[in-house]
DNA sequence: CTCTGAATGGTCAAAGAAGGTCAAAGGCGG
DNA sequence: CCGCCTTTGACCTTCTTTGACCATTCAGAG
C-alpha cells in the first residue's frame, strides 16, 4: 500500500465518522502523523478528492490555517457535471471517476456503466496522445448525451435531475 | 519447456488458487523470480492472457504499482457475430444495422444502443480514414464484450460459456 | 493604524519507482 | 534456409514522493 492510498483511506475514514460529510484538518499535523512532506498532502487532495470524485476542497493559510474536505452531494444537472469533468479532453482515470459517480448516482445503469468504461479505455482508443483525451471527451460527451435523448424520446416528460 | 510456458502455468496456477478469479502481480518481482527481464512478463501476457482467450489484464505504473490479470467469461454468440460482422475495421451504416440487430435481438436496451450509435457516428469519432473504421470496430468490440463481462458480475451463478 | 514575523498552506520541478514498447537477436521446426 | 515464436535490452510513460521556494493570515509591536 502506498502513502498515498494510505492517507486517502486515512481521510475516507474521517469523512465517514463525521457527521455532515466535510472534515477539517490541518496540512502540516497530517503529513507528521504520515512522517512524510507536506506537499504529500495536497497531491492526494489533488489526486484523490477530486471534483470528478465528488469532493470539494477548501483550505486558509496562516495562523489557524486548514484544510476543508467537503463530500458534495450529487449535481444538479448531467450536462453541468460534463462542462465541470471533461471539457474538451479527459484521461482515463478520471473518466473511470467521473462513470462511477454516474453510476452511483443513478444517471448510468451498471451495464452502461460497463459499456462506457470499456470505450474510454486508452487500449481500446489506440491513438497517440493529445488527441486521445480529445477523442475519449467526445465519446463521453456523446454517449451520456444520447442517453438524455433517448429518455426524452422515452419518457416525454422526463426531467431526471440526479447527478 | 520455454520461459513463457512456465510463466504462464505458473498464472494460471495463481488463477487457479484465487478466488474470484482475478490475481494481482508485480512486473518486477515476477520477473526475477524466473531470472528473466521484465518485458518477458509482457510477452506473456500479450501472447497469453488476451481477451480472445477470456482474460482481462489491467495494470498501473509508479510506487506500488501492480498487474491485475482477471479471467473472464463471454457469451458464444455474441463473439461470433462480433467476428462476422466487425473484423478489424467497420463503417458508420454498416455499426448502426449491427446495432439495431443488436437491440431487436434483446442482447442491447434502448438506452445501450443509443450510447453506442452515438459513439460510433463519425462526427463523434472525428479522426480521418482509414483510422477511423479501425477505431469504431475496436469501440464496438469493447463495449458489447463489457456488457458481457458486466451481466457476469452481476448474476452470481452466471458462468456464461467461456468464449 | 501600520509594519513585521511566525505560522500556515500552495506550487512546481526533479528524483524515484513501477510498468510499457519496440526492434533486434536468438532458437527451432519445416 | 526460411519463418515464426521467444527473449532481451534500451528507452518511454505514468504515478509517487520530496524539497526548495512562494503566498496568505493574523497577532503583536511600534
Amino acid at each position: 500500500m502506498s502513502l498515498s492510498n494510505a492517507i486517502e483511506r486515512y481521510l475516507l475514514q474521517l469523512l465517514e465518522r463525521a457527521r455532515g460529510g466535510a472534515v477539517e484538518i490541518q496540512r502540516n499535523a497530517l503529513s507528521e502523523i504520515f512522517g512524510c512532506s507536506p506537499s504529500q498532502i495536497n497531491y492526494v487532495l489533488e489526486t484523490r478528492f477530486t471534483a470528478a470524485r465528488g469532493f470539494l476542497v477548501e483550505s486558509r493559510r496562516g495562523s489557524s490555517g486548514f484544510v476543508r474536505i467537503v463530500r458534495l452531494g450529487a449535481p444538479r444537472r448531467v450536462v453541468e457535471l460534463l462542462d465541470a469533468c471533461v471539457g474538451d479532453h479527459i484521461g482515463q482515470e478520471e473518466s473511470l471517476h467521473l462513470i462511477e459517480r454516474l453510476k452511483t448516482s443513478g444517471w448510468l445503469s451498471a451495464r452502461e456503466a460497463a459499456m462506457l468504461a470499456a470505450a474510454v479505455r486508452r487500449e481500446c482508443l489506440a491513438i497517440p496522445l493529445p488527441e486521445r483525451d480529445r477523442l475519449r471527451a467526445r465519446l463521453i460527451r456523446a454517449m451520456v448525451l444520447s442517453l438524455a435523448r433517448s429518455d426524452r424520446d422515452l419518457v416525454p416528460g422526463g426531467e431526471k435531475d440526479a447527478l
